[in-house]
RNA sequence: GGGACGGUAGCUCAAUGGUAGAGCAUUGCCCUUUUAAGGCAAGGGUUCUGGGUUCGAGUCCCAGCCGUCUCACCA
C-alpha cells in the first residue's frame, strides 16, 4: 500500500472514530469573532501587557499547517485566507475533550478555536486556546511545508494545493482580480456599461483564428465557441448602447503555449462617434493608471527588464520594419518604397521571407513586422496603420485606401492589445467579407466568414466607432511578473490525467 | 508538429553500471512558551510504462506516455 493510501485510512479512521463518539466531523458553519486578517489589523500591534491587561477574547478559525505538540501542551498555526495566526493548547487550559480533539489533529484539519490573545515569550502573538472545535478533515497529507510544491504539472492540476502553500501564487491571482476591478472603474467612469454577448455562435467572426466546434441539440445546430466578441459589441452600438466594453473568454482552437491558452481572457471595448487616435491616447492612460493601482508603479520587471507603462513609443508598422531591418539583408528599402506595394515582394524576398500574394496586399509586411520587430518591443509600443488585407473590419486610411486605421500595443515582446477605427460602411464590408472568401478559397484557413445579419445591421447606420480588445492575461502576467500564462490562469488546459481514475478504483 | 531537458517515498531532492538514500511528512515513546521546536525509535519504493544491452540498469540504448522550456502557428 502507498504511504498516501495508508495516511487517508489512518485520517479516515479518525473520522469514523469522532461519529462513533457522537461529534460531527462536517459541521454546518462555524461564527468566527473576526477573521485572521482582521484579528492582525486589530491586535497586531498590541504590547505584551495590553494583552495580559485586556486577554481580548477572540473566536477564529482556518486550517492547521503546522504542529508543534510537546507532551501536555503545544503549539499551531492556523491559515486563513492567507492570514496566519499561532494556536497555543496547553492540558490545563482546556476541557478534557477538547485536550482529546487537539491530540487527534492532523496537520490540514480545519479548526475553529475560543481564547484569549497573548504573546507568547518570543513575542509572537498568539490565541491561547480554552475550546477547539473540529470543522473538516484533511485526509490526505499536504505537500512539504518548507519548499512547498514545487512540480509544474501538479501546481496547475492541483491548483488548489498551489495556492495553499504557496503564497507568491496566491498574491497572483489577488492581483489579478484588482486588475481586472480596476479596468472596470476606469471604463465605467468614463461612461461604459459592461455587456455580454454569445460565446456559442453560429458563425465565429471577429478574428482570424481556427474555432472550436461543438452542436446544439434541440435546434440542431452547429455552433463555434466565439473566437471574438467584436461583431455582437457592434451591433450593440448600432443598437444605440455607445459605449459597452465585455471582459470575458475567447476561445482559439490552436496551439498552446508560454503565452497562448485555448481559453483567454479579452477585454474588448466599443466607442461611438470615436476613432483610433483617440483609443491610441486613453490605451496608454488606462494601461499606465492600472500598472500604478495594481504593481504600485508605471515601471515594472518582467523577465528581468524594466518595462515603464508611463509612455508608449508610437511607430508605424512600416516604420518598424525600417527601424529593426536586419544587418545582413542589405540596405533598408527607402521609405517611399516601403510604402508601394509593386516593391512587397522585393522587400520580402531580401529578408528570406516567402512573398504569398494570396494572402493579399501587405499581408507579408505583417509577417515580416512580426519577424523582425516584435521580440524587439519590450518597452509598450504602439504599432499603427496595417494593411487592409489582414483587417477586413477595420475603416480605411482617408489618404490610403489599402491601409487601415488600426493599432496594436505590444510590450514585454508580446501583442497585447489590438484597435482601430470600424469599418461603418455595409457596401464596404460586404466586399471586405467577399475578398476573405476569396482568400479562404485560395487556401487561407483563417478567412474571415460572411456574416451577412452584420452587414444588415451596418445598413441601418453604425456611427463612427473605435474599438479594442486588451488580452487579459497577458497583461496580468505583465504587471505580475509571470513569465508564463499559466502562472495568471487558475486552471490552464492540460491533457487529463489517469492515475485519478486507477486510484479511484483501488 | 520540430528541438532541448526532465519524470526516484505523500512533498523537496540525492544516488561512478554494483545492497535505492536524506530532510520534511507519517507511526510509537519522551517533552507545559515552541516556531524549519527538540530527543529516541520505526514504517514507507513496480525508480513513469514497455522492450533491449549487460553477470548486473534508477543510471546505457530504443519506443511510448506525461510535463517544462523553446521554435513554428497564434492573441
Amino acid at each position: 500500500m502507498s504511504l498516501d493510501l495508508e495516511i487517508m485510512h489512518q485520517r479516515q479512521a479518525k473520522l469514523e472514530a469522532m461519529r462513533a463518539a457522537g461529534l460531527e466531523p462536517y459541521p454546518h458553519r462555524f461564527e468566527f469573532s473576526q477573521s485572521l486578517t482582521q484579528l492582525l489589523a486589530e491586535h497586531g500591534n498590541d504590547t505584551t501587557e495590553q494583552l495580559e491587561a485586556s486577554r481580548p477574547k477572540v473566536r477564529v478559525c482556518g486550517r492547521l499547517i503546522a504542529l508543534r505538540t510537546h507532551g501536555k501542551a503545544g503549539f499551531a498555526h492556523l491559515l486563513q485566507d492567507g492570514a496566519r495566526l499561532q494556536v497555543y493548547t496547553r492540558q490545563d487550559g482546556v476541557d478534557a475533550d477538547t485536550f482529546a480533539l487537539w491530540k487527534s489533529l492532523d496537520l490540514g484539519d480545519l479548526v475553529g478555536v475560543d481564547g484569549y490573545l497573548f504573546r507568547t515569550r518570543t513575542g509572537e502573538l498568539t490565541v491561547h486556546a480554552e475550546k477547539i472545535e473540529f470543522l473538516a478533515k484533511d485526509l490526505r497529507p499536504l505537500p512539504e511545508k518548507w519548499h512547498g510544491l514545487q512540480d509544474v504539472e501538479l501546481r496547475y492540476r492541483q491548483r488548489y494545493l498551489d495556492l495553499l502553500v504557496n503564497p507568491d501564487v496566491r498574491q497572483v491571482f489577488i492581483k489579478r482580480a484588482r486588475m481586472v476591478e480596476c479596468l472596470r472603474e476606469q471604463f465605467q467612469a468614463r461612461g461604459y456599461i459592461e455587456v455580454e454577448t454569445p460565446m456559442m455562435q453560429p458563425l465565429a467572426g471577429g478574428a482570424a483564428a481556427r474555432p472550436f466546434t461543438t452542436h446544439h441539440e434541440a435546434l440542431d445546430l452547429p455552433l463555434y465557441l466565439r473566437i471574438a466578441p467584436e461583431l455582437y459589441l457592434k451591433r450593440l452600438v448600432v443598437g444605440g448602447l455607445d459605449r459597452v466594453f465585455e471582459i470575458n473568454r475567447n476561445f482559439r482552437n490552436e496551439g498552446i503555449s508560454t503565452q497562448h491558452n485555448p481559453e483567454f481572457t479579452m477585454l474588448e471595448f466599443y466607442e461611438a462617434y470615436s476613432d483610433y487616435h483617440v483609443l491610441m491616447a486613453w490605451s496608454e492612460q488606462l494601461l499606465a493608471q492600472t500598472a500604478r493601482r495594481v504593481a504600485g508603479s508605471t515601471a515594472i520587471e518582467f523577465r528581468g527588464t524594466n518595462i515603464d507603462f508611463g509612455h508608449c513609443q508610437r511607430l508605424s508598422l512600416r516604420a518598424a520594419i525600417l527601424k529593426f531591418w536586419p544587418a545582413g539583408a542589405g540596405a533598408a528599402p527607402s521609405p517611399d518604397a516601403i510604402h508601394d506595394p509593386a516593391q512587397e515582394a522585393a522587400i520580402l524576398q531580401s529578408c528570406g521571407m516567402v512573398y504569398d500574394r494570396a494572402a493579399g496586399e501587405g499581408a507579408g509586411l505583417v509577417a515580416l513586422f512580426e519577424h523582425l520587430a516584435e521580440p524587439h518591443l519590450v518597452q509598450p509600443t504602439i504599432i499603427y496603420d496595417f494593411p487592409r488585407s489582414v483587417s477586413p473590419l477595420a475603416k480605411s486610411k482617408a489618404d490610403e485606401p489599402a491601409w487601415v486605421e488600426r493599432f496594436e500595443i505590444y510590450a514585454g515582446g508580446m501583442e497585447i492589445a489590438n484597435g482601430y477605427s470600424e469599418l461603418n460602411d455595409p457596401d464596404e464590408q460586404r466586399r471586405r467579407f467577399e475578398q476573405q472568401l476569396a482568400l479562404g478559397k485560395a487556401g487561407n484557413a483563417e478567412a474571415h466568414a460572411v456574416d451577412e445579419d452584420y452587414i444588415r445591421a451596418l445598413q441601418y447606420g453604425m456611427p463612427p466607432t473605435a474599438g479594442e480588445g486588451i488580452g487579459i492575461d497577458r497583461l496580468c502576467m505583465l504587471l505580475t511578473g509571470s513569465s508564463s500564462i499559466r502562472d495568471v490562469i487558475l486552471f490552464p488546459l492540460l491533457r487529463p490525467q489517469q492515475e485519478l481514475d486507477q486510484e479511484a478504483e483501488a
